[in-house]
DNA sequence: TAGATTGTTAATCGATTAACAATC
DNA sequence: TAGATTGTTAATCGATTAACAATC
């Protein structure tokens, strides 16, 4: 994942949908037309530097003496993130995290669109999730192939996610979001991300001490 | 961030965690008692010598020849982690995502207990939560303070996100993992980290092509 | 114009890797 | 013993930062 497609830093791509989001709150605030990589980086705790850096990767998107025009840098990221279009995505698992993904409104407007949801349970098979019709995981093959589904957010129980990822990766799903606390293996060129609370929450803790 | 505590780069401290839940892992499998950091590189993705160097920074694990004693590591681990002990920790917010987060089970045994949980909605305050009662966020300075807790995890939207944060913060919280998707200020020695699934998903969409 | 800020270069800094002596 | 694997050093690689000419 360190690996270099487009000879651009994974790292780099990594920041851009940090400043993706940072620049839509600043146009919904709506107080100014244009930002500065040093006001930018102040807001993100990021040096002016590196913001100007990160975007020579991919072109010259300022104006000397004026900054940035924050509607045009959304729109360009945007577009080098792949965002201009909106990614049908399905929900494995539709427990207590699937259920919140279901609902979450963040989705929206920011490049992707929550299609289905799956599970095994035949308890919840049917039952309605925001609009969405839980549906059971043996349809989801052909769902995926049909559809041309290609990114997944997987929320099924550790000792399922294996299994489920390589069904996924079969129906041809090519980047996943992991809830499940486990390393999954994936062929080349299917992405996953991780989202484990625990993992972050573990990694504060070295800076902690114990009070009592 | 990247601050060098004790010397120790941030970055290999990220990456204790993941350590921690393989070794975990192999452990609960149960089919073998030490492991190497050859095999431990494999499941990750991490080269060998690398896991080798991040151990190197808090002293001697392993033996030669052997490799590590995997209950031995997953104990130092935890001990340099600081989760040798539990941390009681209090959810702010109780929408789709709190609610998520109360009935995970994955805190359990990993450092941390879900000791309270808040939210200003008066159709949500008293009901019941995975055994918790959901209190009114009016009572949490007290209820921090008195408990002497640090850690909590942020699960508000956007607009309140801030003002909760500085309520934390000054009830003493020293680590803050938040699910609102912006960036929070706040003071030297506290700790935030973020977990927004669409950023997640926005770096791996880079990658992608669409097929349509 | 003078001031501000970009994009870029070169220097610095830090992280990863390769290699190997030590040794179990 | 021979084979395996550690911990560590030095070399390599890559990322960040400082500085500044260009220019709006």
């Amino acid at each position: 994942m360190p690996a270099v497609e487009n000879g651009i830093p994974d790292i780099v791509i990594g920041r851009l949908p940090i400043y993706l989001r940072a620049l839509t709150h600043m146009a919904q605030e709506g107080d100014k037309v244009t930002t500065s990589s040093h006001e930018l980086g102040q807001r993100l705790g990021i040096s002016s530097a590196q913001i100007r850096k990160d975007l020579s990767h991919f072109g010259e998107f300022g104006k000397q003496g004026t900054g940035y025009h924050i509607k045009y840098l959304i729109e360009q990221l945007r577009h080098i993130l792949n965002l201009d279009q909106e990614w049908s995505t399905v929900i494995v698992g539709a427990g207590y995290i699937g259920h919140a993904l279901a609902h979450y409104q963040g989705f929206q407007h920011r490049g992707f669109r929550i299609q289905r949801i799956f599970d095994n349970d035949p308890s919840v098979i049917g039952q309605d999730m925001n609009g969405l019709t839980v549906q059971h995981v043996d349809e989801l093959s052909e769902v995926m192939e049909n559809e041309g589904i290609q990114v997944a957010i997987l929320a099924v129980p550790a000792s399922a996610a294996q299994d489920i990822t390589d069904l996924l990766v079969d129906a041809g799903v090519k980047s996943i979001l992991s809830y499940a606390p486990i390393n999954l293996n994936v062929p080349q060129g299917v992405w996953v991300r991780y989202n484990d609370p625990v993992v972050q929450m573990q990694r504060m803790t070295f800076y902690l001490k114990s009070e009592e």
